[in-house]
DNA sequence: AATAGTTTGGCAACCGATTGACAAAAAAGA
DNA sequence: TCTTTTTTGTCAATCGGTTGCCAAACTATT
C-alpha cells in the first residue's frame, strides 16, 4: 500500500551480463556470446558463465537486446472484435506456435473500427517484429502500406503482395448450397458482413455462383456489421425478401437471427433454414443447434504465425502444407423448404 | 516473396532524434526534452522541433526509451482460458483504460495450467511495467512473489498485500439462493470450479452460508476444471446427489450441464433448476436461457487497470469508487421444485 | 548601467545488451 | 623446436533515447 513514487520494486536490481562477467571472471562480451552464440565460446567457460547466470537469476533485458538487433520477439495479432468467438481458435493456434518459438503475441482489438485499428497499430508497430492480422478492417492499400514498414501476414484475406493463409472456402459453400437445394429451397439469401471484409465478398461470390448452378435465386442483404445485434435486426428484411433459407456471413449473425426468429414465432428450421459460418463457440448452444460451415481456425492461426516466423527468418520454410479446407456441418437449423 | 534474410523492410531507416536534431539545428538532448518535457524548451524551438519531427515521420523507439527509464508502457494481462467468454468483458474494460493512458495490454493465456502461466509470465515479465491478473491459477505465494518483482493487480481474487478489484458477490449469491428457496427447493448443489481458484472458495462459502440460512441442504461437487466438458460430465453426479437445483461455478459449466441434461431427457428447469455465474457470452443462447449471477466484468477490468496505473504513478489516485456488486438475473433455467 | 536571477540549450555519461576487429593462447603441422 | 592455423576471449563502438550538470543568453531588479 502507498508507495506511489517508487516504481522499482525489488530492492535488488535485476542482474546484468556485467554482474555475471564479474562473478565468472570474464568479459561481458564473452558472457553475451556464451549465452547467444552456442559454440563460439569454449564449453568450460560457457558452463562457468551459465552457472553464474543461474546463480544470479539472470534474465536478459529484452530492450537492451532489441536496441542493437532491432528484434523484439513480439508479434502483433489484430482482431476486429474480441466479442466474436472466432478469434478464440485463431489466437489459440497463433499463440501456440509463437510461444514455442519464443515469441509473444500482442493482441490488439479494434472493435470493428478501421480508425481504431490504425491508431492501435500505430502505437504498437514500433515494438513488434511483424503483424499477423487475424481479422482486420483496414483497406487493401493500408495493408500494403503497413507491409512496407513491417512484415504482415493475413489470415482469411488476400491482398496482392502480402503473405496470407486462406482456407479454400469453396467446398464448404458448395456443400451448403447443395444441401439447401436438396432440401427443396428455391430462393435463398446471404446475410452479408461488413463491406470492408475481403472474406465477405469472397463468400458472396461463391454463394452466388453455387446458387445459380443449382438453379436457385439468391439475394444479398447487407452490408452489415457482423454482430449478434445485426442478426436480430435482419429478420424482417429476410422475411420480406420471401426466401426460405439464409446463409449468414458468420455464426454471430446466424445466432442473433435464429434467436430473434424463435422469439417472433418464426419456426427454425420449418419456416426458415439458417446456415452460419465459422462453427464458432456457442453455435451449438442454440435450439436448434446451428448448421454451419466450419473452418480450421486453429490451424489458420498457427500457419499464419509460422509464415511470419519464416519471413522473420526464425524458421525454416517448410515444404508446402496441404491446402486448408472448409466443410458443411449439418445440425438442426436447416430442414425441408416449407411447401 | 523470398527475401528471408532482410528483416529490414522500408529502405529508409526510421527517423531518430538525431535526425530531427540535425534538421532543426539543435542538440539531440534538446529534441528529447522538447518531446517529453513540455515547458522545458522555449515554445519557438519546440515548434521547430515538432515540425521537423512531423516532417520526418518520427516515432520514438520504445526500446531505446525503455532502456534508461525502465518503463515500457506495457501491461501484462493474464487469463486462464481464452475459451471462457468471461474474459471478453474483462479485457474490453482493461484495454479501454490502458489504451487511453497510452499503455498496451499483452494478453497472456495459460490454458488453465499454473505451470504454463508461470512460464509465460517468466518470459514477458522483463518487458512489462506490471501484471494485471484477470483470471489466474497461480498459488497465493507465487502471486506474492511476483508482486515483489513487478506490481500486480488482481481481478476477482484477494491475496494479502496485493492490490485487487473484487466485486461483492454476496448480494448475487444471496438473491440466487433465496430465489431457489422461494421456488421450493430443499436440496441444492454447488458444482465447484478449480481448487486453485480463490473465487471458487469464496462462492462456495457464501452459498453454504445462505443455504443454511434458508434451511436448505447444500453439497459441493468438485473441484473441477471450469469448462463446458466438466458441466456435461457432471450430470450423473448431480442427479445421484438427489438435488433439485444446482448453482455452478461459472456459466460455461452451467451451459455444459444444461445441454447434457436436455440430451439425456432431464427437463430443465422442471426436473432440475440451474443457476450459472458471470452472465457471460452465450449464456442466453440456450433453451431455456440460463438464470445466472451477473458480475460487472467490464468495470472490473477497467478498475484493475486504473489501479495499476495509480501504482505506476501514471494516474492520480481517485476518490473511492462505489463498491461493485453482483445481482441475480432470472431467465428460464430455474423453476418450481418438482414435488 | 551593473548585478542578480531565470531561461534555454549543449555536453557527456549512461541504460544493457550485441558485434566487428584484433590479440593472446592453444593446437596442429613441418 | 619453430611456424602456421585455429580457437578463445577482450576491446571498444554502437543501438536511440534520457538526464544531471553547466554555461551562455536573456530578463528583471535596483
Amino acid at each position: 500500500m502507498s508507495e506511489p513514487e517508487n516504481a522499482k520494486r525489488n530492492g535488488a536490481a535485476p542482474a546484468t551480463i556485467y554482474d555475471i562477467a564479474k562473478l565468472a571472471g570474464v568479459n561481458p562480451s564473452t558472457v553475451s556470446r556464451a549465452l547467444t552464440t552456442p559454440g563460439r565460446i569454449s564449453a568450460k567457460t560457457e558452463a562457468k558463465i551459465r552457472a553464474a547466470a543461474a546463480e544470479l537469476n539472470y534474465r536478459v533485458n529484452p530492450f537492451a537486446r532489441a536496441l542493437p538487433t532491432g528484434r523484439t520477439k513480439l508479434i502483433a495479432f489484430t482482431i476486429a472484435d474480441i466479442t466474436n468467438p472466432v478469434f478464440f481458435d485463431l489466437v489459440r493456434g497463433a499463440e501456440q506456435v509463437a510461444g514455442e518459438a519464443g515469441y509473444t503475441l500482442v493482441v490488439a482489438e479494434s472493435q470493428e473500427s478501421s480508425t481504431k485499428e490504425a491508431s492501435t497499430l500505430e502505437r504498437i508497430l514500433p515494438m513488434v517484429d511483424g503483424v499477423v492480422m487475424g481479422t482486420t478492417r483496414l483497406a487493401d492499400d493500408e495493408i500494403s502500406q503497413l507491409n512496407v514498414e513491417k512484415p504482415v501476414v493475413l489470415a482469411n484475406r488476400h491482398v496482392d503482395g502480402v503473405a496470407d493463409v486462406v482456407p479454400n472456402i469453396e467446398p464448404g459453400i458448395t456443400q451448403a448450397v447443395k444441401h439447401l437445394a436438396q432440401l427443396g429451397h428455391k430462393h435463398i439469401a446471404f446475410l452479408a458482413g461488413p463491406s470492408s471484409s475481403w472474406m465477405n465478398t469472397a463468400r458472396w461470390n461463391l454463394i452466388m455462383q453455387a446458387a445459380v448452378a443449382e438453379g436457385m435465386t439468391v439475394v444479398e442483404i447487407g452490408p452489415n456489421p457482423p454482430t449478434l445485434a445485426t442478426g436480430r435486426e435482419s429478420l424482417d428484411r429476410i422475411r420480406a425478401a420471401g426466401v426460405t433459407a439464409v446463409i449468414t456471413y458468420n455464426d454471430l449473425m446466424a445466432i442473433g437471427l435464429l434467436r430473434r426468429a424463435v422469439e417472433a414465432g418464426v419456426s427454425v428450421p420449418d419456416q426458415l433454414s439458417i446456415v452460419g459460418f465459422d462453427n464458432s463457440f456457442g453455435s451449438d448452444f442454440t435450439t436448434p443447434a446451428l448448421t454451419t460451415i466450419s473452418q480450421p481456425l486453429t490451424e489458420i492461426g498457427a500457419r499464419a504465425v509460422e509464415s511470419m516466423l519464416e519471413i522473420l527468418g526464425d524458421r525454416e520454410p517448410q515444404e508446402q502444407k496441404p491446402e486448408l479446407g472448409t466443410a458443411l456441418l449439418v445440425r438442426g437449423s436447416t430442414a425441408k423448404a416449407r411447401s
